[in-house]
Parts: C-alpha cells; structure tokens; sequence
DNA sequence: CGAATCCTTGAGTTCCCTCAAGAGAAGTGG
DNA sequence: CCACTTCTCTTGAGGGAACTCAAGGATTCG
C-alpha cells in the first residue's frame, strides 16, 4: 500500500486536501518493527509522532522491580504519542510493538507547521486528546476506587461495546498477561479472578474467547454494587 | 477586574489580538461559586469549559460507596473540563469550588469558532491538553506501581520544584483529607505515613507546612529503591 | 515431538482499608 | 476572651484483597 493510502485511512487525517495529503506523505517515515521490539523509551527525545499503519503496540510505564502497567495498547488507524509533540520534549512512556507492525513516523516540526494551516486537523487531534484524557480519567478511576474483579467487569462490558453488542462473545486482543499488565494487577491475580467469575456464571473463558453469560451482573461488579463471593 | 484584563491573565489566551479578547469577553459568564458549592457533576451536558479567575477547584470521582479520587485541583488561570468541548458530550467527573472562586464560563460552540481562526489558542490548547495527559499518566503510574509512602514522597517533591527549589519548606495547598484523596487513599493511611516520615527524619510536618530535610531520601522512596521502615 | 512461553494453582505475607474513638484546630456566639 | 460546636486530624486494633514466591499444567511454535 502507498504512503498516501495509508495515510487516508487514518481517522486523524480525515479532511486534508490533497495537496495536504503529498506534504505528509513527503515528510513521514515508513518504519517496520518485529513482535517484541522497542520502538521508543521513556525520556527518549520526543522529536514526533507515530500512527499504526498495521500491527499493535502498547505503551507502557515500568517500575524499577519490573513490574508493568500498560497505559494503553494501540491498533491498526490510531496514533500514538503525539502529546510529545505539544508538550515536553521527552517520551514520558515506553513503547513496543506487540505484532509484527507498521508504524509511520510524523517529526513534529513538519506536523506544527501542517497543522498550522489546518483547522480540522486541530480539531481532529484536540479531540483525540480529548479521549485520551477521558479514558485515562477512568482508568484513574478503576485502580483508586475499584477491586480488581470490578476492573475486570468493566473492561469485559467495554469490549462487549467495542466489539458490536450482537453476540454475547467477545475477543481479548491480547494475552492474559498483559490483560492483567492493563488492568493494574498481575497474571496470577487475574487467573483467580477470571476462575471466579466463571464458576459462578458471570462468563465462560476459554483462551483469548471470553462468553458474557450475565452482562447484569457484570454490571453490578463493575460499579460495586455486588461483589464476588 | 473586568473580564478583559481577568482574561489576559490566563496563560491559554496568550497571543489573541485585541478583538479576539473583546470577542471572548461577549461570551463569557462570569460565575461566583462559595467554597463548597458544585460547579458541575459526572454526566451533565458539557456545554462548555471553565477558566479559574481566582479561587481553587477540585476535579473528582467518587465511588458507589462515597470514596473520593480527586483528578486534580486548578487555581487562578487555570482552565478545567476543556476535554468536554472537544470529546462527549457530557462531564465525565465532579467539579467543586474548595475556596469561594470566581471562574469564567466559555461555551463551546463560540469557543469552537474562535479557535477555528486562531492557530496559536489551538495550539495553546493541545499543550494544555497534552500536559494533563501526561500528569494523568503519572497518576496511573504512582497508582498502579507505587506504595503509599512512595506517591507522598513523589508529590512532596513535586511541590518542592513547583514552588521555587531554594527553600526546604513546601506548603501543602489542600487539606490532610483531600491531599489523602489526590494520592489515591484515605487521611488515616496518609496521617500515619506522615508521621512514619517523620520520625525516621525524612521531613518535619506541622499544619500545611512540610519541611522536605532529605530530598535525597524521598527520592530514593518516589522510586522505589527505599522503603519506610 | 520437544522447547519455550503462557497460564494456572497453592501457600504465606504485606500493605492498606475499615471501624472506632480520642485529640487537636478552627470558627461561632455569648 | 472564653466556652461551645464542628471539622479535621491522629492513633489503635482487626481483617481482607492482592502481591510474592514456588511449582505444576497447558499452549504454542519451530
């Protein structure tokens, strides 16, 4: 696929011109990374940007133990890291490729002076920042107010929305270690919990397939209204 | 202070022309809220954003059970639920006056127009929304890979930086409860680190005043390497 | 089919929350 | 200015959720 294509199927795109599509397609830098690999550091200079062309990626902060927590695991469309390109000059997370991927790389300089010009592409990324903030919120809300199984609950009925409401099936794109990473717990905390759940009936797990047998109750775990016996 | 000059003074509107001011200064509503009231709850429309001309706010969620997690508290000049002009439609926290405050009301569809022809507020605005992105992702991090005493000895010296490194003395802006509340646990918890911090000579704590008398050592327990015996 | 990774299960410990009550500070009114 | 209420903070005892450490089972991949 051209660079231009690639580009036009980014939603943060939507709207140039042309001619606005070409001078993007001059400046971004088309980079593969392999499963496993880093694509940025925290405190790397934040010089620009990057949208996922193809592949997954997660950003990541680390303790010095080791332990992990995924602040967020991006797909194929979205963009990831552009608030270093407003603020600060450093990445404030780390960044791996999951899959094998396709990234494009925007240096900031030639995306400021884009956007410049551009009054939809403000609007587009302010509102991109905006859901970002929103979703971060809640993620603060979940680990200060919220056990683990009531983060499970919610993160379960988030993806039965994301994943259109039909089947009651939905499909964890990732492993349960990082599941767990997402969530602010660790592997073995999240087996017990999802073993919980699934004797008493609130689901039917088997390997990254999860059956949502009682979005009711689920609910009523996710606000904290019940609790798991 | 009339509305012009109160709005020069907010970091955001720096570098609007003369009849830019003059055309923000016909929409705005100058609001009055005594310490204590609600500005806006979880959920309302979001109609538009606010600006602090003086006074102090807090930015919260609370729990089912009536847990508070505060998201942040703004004073004069700062603007709060800008994410609400450009993402969803409604509040997605609390909003509460801590001191009596005055603050400007900026309804969304004007402040959409304005910034439609003023590059700088824009980017003045993805910088705002870009900063807070990037101090919730602390928050996440402190919350999820961080003890109590280490997020206090964090916070500690995050206000040791704001307020001007040259003396050891920093004053805590908010009360016992509601610093508890911003790190994500409750006043007694907080009470008793204090005083464990205290006594093993890390800081001298009277009222709202903290004397930080090894900087070295808090940073040692923000990151983990020390603990609090 | 074997190796490596990922997931699960068990036992023990720890941090922090809950509940309860007392001490201190601050604001009000006599 | 002092008693009073009220709010805020502190201290204690007890319990629970989740983490650490350790090892066994399941899946995946070459």
């Amino acid at each position: 696929m051209s660079i231009k294509e690639s580009l036009a199927a980014v939603p943060l795109f939507k709207g140039l011109s042309e001619q606005q599509y070409d001078e993007l397609a001059m400046v971004v830098v088309d980079q593969e990374f392999a499963r496993g690999r880093t694509i940025f550091s925290e405190g790397d200079d934040g010089v620009g940007f990057y949208v996922i062309i193809s592949g997954q990626v997660k950003i990541y902060k680390l303790s010095p133990e080791g332990k992990e927590q995924i602040l967020h695991v991006f797909g194929a469309g979205e963009p990831f890291a552009e608030a270093a390109v407003f603020a600060g000059s450093s990445y404030p997370a780390h960044a791996m490729a999951l899959k094998n991927s396709r990234v494009f790389f925007i240096p900031r300089s030639a995306f400021r002076e884009l956007i410049k010009d551009n009054p939809s592409l403000a609007m587009n990324m302010m509102a991109s920042l905006s859901m970002r903030l929103k979703r971060f919120a809640h993620m603060i809300e979940d680990l200060s107010l919220k056990e683990v199984p009531g983060r499970l609950a919610a993160h379960l009925l988030y993806l039965g929305n994301e994943q259109g409401g039909a089947s009651d099936e939905v499909e964890l794109q990732i492993g349960k270690a990082h599941l767990a990473s997402l969530l602010g717990t660790i592997p073995e905390t999240l087996s017990r919990i999802l073993t919980r759940m699934q004797k008493q009936g609130f689901i039917d797990s088997a390997g990254k397939s999860v059956q949502l047998l009682d979005r009711q109750g689920l609910e009523e775990l996710a606000t904290g209204e019940r609790r798991l016996g």
